[in-house]
DNA sequence: AAATATAGTTAGTTATAACTAACTATAGGA
DNA sequence: TCCTATAGTTAGTTATAACTAACTATATTT
């Protein structure tokens, strides 16, 4: 399975929160995701070790990487082609968008490749 | 996340290898999908506790419950479905069948009906 | 009969990733 | 100044699910 789940998962969220605010701490992420304190402080470490994120000494703020802006990007473009591809097979937008979320960790490179043709062809 | 991810792969495989033969055993499964006796043992223990197999004390023969088959047949089909759907898209038999393993497990009811229903339609 | 091979279990370890309890550090109000 | 609220961390727990080492029990072979 894939080892990185939980941190594609932390750095889809930001990608979008970032979106919105520029100013997004590890409290506005707990809150957003629905987690503890302790378990993003913990998820953020391991991001900031692996390069995804840096973390501002000052004010907390989280900003991604080069490194991490490049997957998060990439995580956000499936969740959005595999949601949009299962609500025109007629799924209802919650449930597309739950099973997103977890399908876009599992599809593979090649699986997403083929997918977004699907998805370009039929979308024009 | 699905709770029963590892179970239904459990199952799965036990559906499949007893297509081929009556006679399965934890040591057949073990070797089959590539996990260790121990894991193997206790994996079949929470499915016995479940209801899902019964195992035989004098061979060790693993059989499907009723309750078992309906979920295997189920996450069978899924795989079936997904892969097939897949390679319909271009992807390679290898790589679809590996995806296929991983997302059977997340895709919801609604999810599959839709795409089980955009098969049929596809393939007649 | 004794040794070996096969099948299965138990106990304990590892990794991931959530949790609570309890701590530190800082900022603002009474 | 002291108290409190906010933000973040550390330590320890839980669950899932894999692992190895080491055990039991049974069967086969010499």
């Amino acid at each position: 399975m894939n080892k990185f789940k939980s941190s594609e998962d932390y750095l889809e969220r930001i990608f979008i929160l970032k979106k919105n605010s520029n100013q997004l701490r590890a409290i506005d992420l707990a809150q957003d995701m629905g987690y503890s304190k302790p378990s993003v402080s913990v998820a953020l470490k391991k991001l900031k070790s692996n390069n995804f994120i840096t973390v501002d000494d000052d004010n907390g703020n989280i900003e991604l990487t080069d490194k991490g802006l490049e997957l998060a990007s990439y995580v956000y473009e499936k969740h959005q082609i595999i949601s949009t591809c299962l609500m025109m097979l007629g799924v209802s937008e919650v449930t597309a968008l739950e099973d997103a979320c977890k399908i876009e960790h599992d599809l593979s490179d090649e699986s997403f490749d083929a997918l977004k043709e699907y998805y370009k062809k039929i979308k024009g």
